[in-house]
DNA sequence: GCCTGCATGTAAGGCGTTACATGATTCT
DNA sequence: AGAATCATGTAACGCCTTACATGCAGGC
């Protein structure tokens, strides 16, 4: 799944400009181009040239033009292409880690004091996933299964955190009683 | 915590050649930068322009010829600043996620699909930590500390597994009863 | 008068991967 | 004889971020 295909569906779901794929993409915490307006624009482009989508430029009173893209029929199918083909396993790069593995060189103090940052840290981006769950401010609902398997994408994201806080503790608990 | 700082930690641990350090990274999964020469050969000379890592080369009989890099007072200094300041959050970059979010296109048989193959993917890397873990080629193990931290390492990145695996089954349940 | 939001886009650069290139030795 | 491992490095490219650039409208 790239940033072209995740803008396809988005499309497939309504019709969009780039502006508001921008803000789409950085509310919801599972996709990761989060707010960067120069692949998004510049992926449109590509997108319109290979007939992927079509391009309706609105013209308001009072108001910034506007482009509007909607999907065609050729990007529908490359859409169902790409869905199916190729899962890439999950890229889990937390530089925590990398830290306390490399910590020998730190005092007992130091290395609480990292794992209490990082713990802080998780909890405030728990608590804003949690938010976030709660407000649902964009959620496409077009079936059943669909609301199901947005809920489950907040479920997995707060697990993580969750999991990672209790992994936290037992790891702060074990470096208190060593040494 | 970059690559720069990452190579420092393992030359504070002990001299190392680049080809070594390529070896290490590949094998430990924290460390995201897996088997990627061009990236370690070009920082190993910066860090050396730098001042912050000596060179050592050695010419064995029959053996090709080695450059071992030792960590100086400077790189010390530079590694322990680096471990202290500004954590990061985790990047979780699970593009399954995009997939079963975009997949309102897709038939129930082939969401069931996905999810199938994704479960694959995850018990086969779950398998594959696992079999890391218990023969733990890589181990610094210079404290009980570190030790017990590396420990931790490995069951953070197991406990991922089994959790998306759990997750999974939900998912699939949820899916399977809908519609 | 200034900041935020709407709305478009471009430029520069960093980070990371893949592939290329070379050459010796050791294992099968 | 051929493959794998040891060991070094370079080139090209793609992805992604940050910053820059413009302009209007509305709220404080």
């Amino acid at each position: 799944m790239n940033i072209k295909s995740t803008i396809l569906a988005f499309l497939d779901w309504k019709d969009l400009s780039g502006y508001e794929l921008k803000k789409y993409f950085s509310k919801l915490d599972f996709i990761p181009w989060a707010g960067n307006n120069n692949q998004i624009y510049t992926a449109l482009i590509s997108l319109e040239k290979d007939g992927l989508v079509s391009k309706n430029v609105i013209h308001s009173e009072n108001k910034p033009l506007k482009k509007i893209f909607s999907i065609t029929k050729e990007g529908n199918d490359s859409l169902k292409e790409n869905l199916l083909i190729s899962i890439e396993n999950p890229e889990i790069i937390n530089e925590f880690l990398i830290r306390i593995a490399l910590s020998e060189i730190l005092d007992k103090e130091e290395i609480i004091n990292l794992i209490d940052s990082y713990q802080q840290k998780i909890e405030l981006e728990l608590k804003s996933t949690c938010e976030k769950e709660k407000r649902r401010e964009i959620n496409p609902n077009r079936s059943d299964r669909e609301a199901f398997i947005w809920d489950m994408l907040w479920e997995n994201r707060i697990n993580f955190y969750k999991n990672e806080l209790n992994w936290l503790v037992k790891l702060r608990n074990g470096i208190t009683n060593k040494l």
